[in-house]
RNA sequence: GCACCUGUGGUGAAAUGGAUAUCACGACUGACUUCGGAUCAGUUAUUCUAGGUUCGAGUCCUGGCAGGUGCACCA
C-alpha cells in the first residue's frame, strides 16, 4: 500500500468514527511544499452536511487520526480554510532513495497498462515529401508515448503508416517523367555522384511543381489521371518504374532518420495496402452506412452530430481516399495486432478527419473507436516563419538537427566533444522544446534558450546529469562511495523525488510527456539549489558525504530515466 | 456561414476544481561566491471579456471578442 493509500484510509477511518458519510475527498500533494507532503480537502467536502464551520471538522478529524498509529507520518496540522496538512517522517525519505538507488533503471516504470497490448503509430512519413521539421514533431511526440507505453508495463508495438499513393503522388511523378523522359536521362539522374539526398530534395520538388501544374494545365491533368491508374492498379510502365525507385529510396531515408531520432518501427503498414481494405469495407456497407452521390460514394454523419462534415471515402474514379484509406488502416491494425489501446499521432489539422473516419468505423466495429486513442500536435515555427509543405521552403529535419549541432559545436568550442554527444545534445535541444509544451499546441523553435545550458532546456537537464556523474567519481576517487545515513536533515529534493512515479502514471494516463518535462526541471533546479548550499564530497565529514551523495545519485537516476521517456539520450559528460 | 482548437507577467511555458496563480529567459535591486557553466532574497499579472455553477474557478457551463485550423471527390 502507498503512503497516499494509506492516509486515504485513515481519513476514512477518522469519518466512519465521526459517523460522517458521503463525502468524496483527495489526498494529493500540496502545491507548495511548506505545506507538507501531502494534503487532503476532506473537511471543506464534509462542512456542509455536518453544518459545521471546515476549520472545526478538520480539527475533529484530525484528533480522530491522531488515535491511529502511523509511523510514517510525523505531523499533521490544520491550515488556510481548513486543509489538512500531513508531513513525511524522515525515515520515509531515507527509505524511497534505497528504494531508488535499489531499482536504478526501473524507478519509474508503473503497472498501468500491465498486460495490455499497445500499438503507437507515429512519424508517418509522404514518400514525396522529405522528412521536415513538422515530422520531427510527431516523431518526438510519437516516440515519447511509445517510451511512456513501455514503461506502463504494457507489450508495445510501433508502426508506421507511410503515404505511398495519392493523387499528389501521381503529380510528382508524371513531372518526374516529364524532366527525365527517357530511360537513359533517368538513369543518369538517379547515378549522380552523392545522389541519395539530390534525389530526395528532387522529389520534394516535383510534388511541388507537380501541385502547382496540376492546377491550370490540361494536359498535364490527362497525364496525372492516367498515371493514377497505373500507380493504383500496379500496371506495369515508366510511372510506376520511377515510382517504385523513390518509394525504395525514400524509406530507406526514413528509416536513417528515425534512427538518428531514436525510433525504431517494428511494422509498416502502406497507405496502398489499406486503400483497398478501406475501399472494400466502404462497398461492403454501401447504402447502409455510406451512400452514393454523385458519382462518389461518401460518409453522411447523423444530423445531431453537427461538428461533423460529409466527407467522399470513394472518389467518382472509383480510387479511396484518405478516409477510406484510414478506415483501411483502423481495420488492419486491429486485425493483425489485437491492440487494447490503439495510440496515433497526427498533425492538429486532421482533428476533424479523424472524428468522422472514426464515427463511421464506430458503426462497423465499435472497438475501433473505443480503442483508439488519437493525439495530435500543433507546429512548429522556427525563426517566425511558419511552415506549410505544400508551399515548399520547408526546413528539413536533417537541417535543422545539423544546423543545431553546429551551433552546440560553437558554443562548446572550448571543451572536447565528439560527434555522437553534439548530436545527443542538439536532439536534446529539439525534442525538449516540443515535449515541454502539452500535445496539440503551436510551439516556437528558438535556439538560443533551446541550448541554454541556463533556464528550462534539454541541455540544461543532460547537464545536471553529466554534473552528477562527475561529482559521483570525485566522491570515489576520495573514497567516498554513496551511503544513506539517518538522522541528516531532509531536504527539499528530497521531497519530490520520491513522487516520479505517480508522474509517469500521469503522463501515461494523459498522453503527455509534458508532465514528465516539468517535473525533470522540478528535479533539477532542486538539485542545484541542494547543491549550491551543501558541500557533497566533504572529507571531512565522510558519512554526511556519502549520505548526499546518495541523494545526488538517485537525482541522477530520475534525470536519466525521465529523458529517457522522452526520447533523450543523457551522456556522462559533454 | 458552421464546426473544432487556443487565449495566463515584456517573452516562452506550467498549474487531477483547491491555499498567496508556478517556472525559466530578459530587465531592475541586493547577498554570496567558483565540487562543471552556481546559488539565494526582492521588483515585474485585473489568467481576453460579461455573466453563471461551486464552500472554492485560470480550470466547468452560457454569451461575446481575438488568433489558428477544418468544412465532398488533395492528403
Amino acid at each position: 500500500m502507498t503512503i497516499a493509500e494509506t492516509i486515504q484510509q485513515s481519513i476514512q477511518k477518522a469519518l466512519e468514527s465521526l459517523n460522517i458519510s458521503d463525502v468524496s475527498f483527495v489526498v494529493e500533494h500540496p502545491s507548495d511544499l511548506d505545506h507538507g507532503d501531502y494534503a487532503t480537502n476532506v473537511a471543506l467536502a464534509a462542512s456542509k452536511s455536518t453544518q459545521k464551520n471546515p476549520r472545526e471538522v478538520a480539527e475533529m478529524i484530525v484528533n480522530e487520526i491522531k488515535k491511529q498509529v502511523i509511523p510514517e507520518i510525523s505531523d499533521i496540522t490544520i491550515a488556510g480554510p481548513g486543509f489538512i496538512n500531513f508531513t513525511l517522517a524522515p525515515e520515509f525519505f531515507n527509505q524511497s532513495i534505497a528504494e531508488i538507488l535499489d531499482h536504478e533503471k526501473d524507478f519509474g516504470n508503473v503497472s498501468a497498462h500491465a498486460g495490455k497490448k499497445i500499438l503507437v503509430e507515429h512519424s508517418s512519413p509522404n514518400l514525396f515529401k522529405p522528412f521536415h521539421i513538422g515530422h520531427m514533431m510527431n516523431n518526438a511526440i510519437g516516440e515519447s508515448l511509445t517510451r511512456l507505453m513501455q514503461s506502463s508495463g504494457a507489450d508495445v508495438t510501433t508502426m508506421s503508416f507511410p503515404s505511398d499513393i495519392s493523387l499528389g503522388i501521381a503529380k510528382a511523378v508524371v513531372t518526374a517523367t516529364e524532366y527525365y523522359p527517357d530511360q537513359e536521362s533517368w538513369n543518369n539522374f538517379i547515378s549522380m555522384p552523392d545522389g541519395f539526398k539530390d534525389i530526395l530534395i528532387s522529389m520534394g520538388h516535383w510534388y511541388v511543381s507537380g501541385t502547382a501544374k496540376y492546377e491550370n494545365d490540361e494536359s498535364f491533368q490527362l497525364k496525372v489521371k492516367d498515371a493514377t491508374n497505373k500507380l493504383f492498379n500496379k500496371i506495369p510502365s515508366r510511372e510506376l518504374e520511377v515510382y517504385e525507385f523513390c518509394k525504395k529510396i525514400n524509406i530507406e531515408y526514413f528509416e536513417e532518420i528515425t534512427k538518428q531520432l531514436g525510433s525504431h518501427f517494428d511494422s509498416y503498414i502502406y497507405e496502398s495496402e489499406s486503400g483497398e481494405v478501406g475501399k472494400k469495407i466502404v462497398l461492403e456497407h454501401t447504402p447502409s452506412i455510406f451512400t452514393e452521390s454523385e458519382g462518389a460514394i461518401v460518409y453522411i454523419p447523423d444530423e445531431s452530430k453537427k461538428n461533423l462534415n460529409t466527407s467522399v471515402f470513394i472518389n467518382s474514379q472509383g480510387n479511396p481516399t484518405y478516409d477510406a484509406k484510414d478506415l483501411g488502416l483502423l481495420s488492419m491494425k486491429f486485425e493483425i495486432h489485437h491492440p487494447d489501446v490503439s495510440v496515433f499521432v497526427t498533425d492538429h489539422e486532421q482533428i476533424p478527419h479523424f472524428n468522422i473516419v472514426l464515427d463511421a468505423a464506430e458503426k462497423i466495429h465499435p472497438e475501433w473507436k473505443e480503442k483508439s486513442i488519437h493525439v495530435p500536435h500543433g507546429r512548429m515555427s522556427f525563426k517566425g516563419q511558419k511552415m506549410s509543405s505544400r508551399l515548399g521552403g520547408v526546413p528539413l529535419a536533417a537541417d535543422m538537427i545539423d544546423a543545431v549541432s553546429e551551433e552546440v559545436s560553437e558554443a562548446s568550442a572550448e571543451r572536447d566533444i565528439d560527434e555522437k554527444t553534439k548530436s545527443d545534445i542538439a536532439i536534446a535541444a529539439i525534442k525538449f522544446s516540443i515535449l515541454r509544451a502539452k500535445p496539440g499546441m503551436n510551439i516556437n523553435f528558438d535556439p538560443e534558450t533551446s541550448l541554454s545550458f541556463e533556464g528550462d532546456s534539454g541541455p540544461y537537464l543532460q547537464y545536471t546529469h553529466a554534473r552528477i556523474q562527475t561529482l559521483i567519481e570525485k566522491g570515489k576517487e576520495q573514497g567516498i562511495n554513496s551511503e544513506l545515513k539517518s538522522g541528516v536533515e531532509v531536504s527539499e529534493l528530497e521531497k519530490i523525488m520520491y513522487r516520479f512515479p505517480e508522474v509517469v502514471e500521469l503522463a501515461i494516463t494523459e498522453y503527455a510527456p509534458n508532465y514528465i518535462v516539468t517535473y525533470l526541471l522540478e528535479v533539477a533546479r532542486s538539485f542545484n539549489s541542494f547543491y549550491g548550499s551543501h558541500k557533497i564530497i566533504d572529507t571531512d565529514n565522510r558519512e554526511v558525504s556519502a549520505h548526499r551523495i546518495a541523494i545526488a545519485r538517485s537525482a541522477q537516476i530520475i534525470i536519466k530515466n525521465g529523458l529517457w521517456m522522452l526520447g533523450i539520450n543523457a551522456p556522462d559528460r559533454m
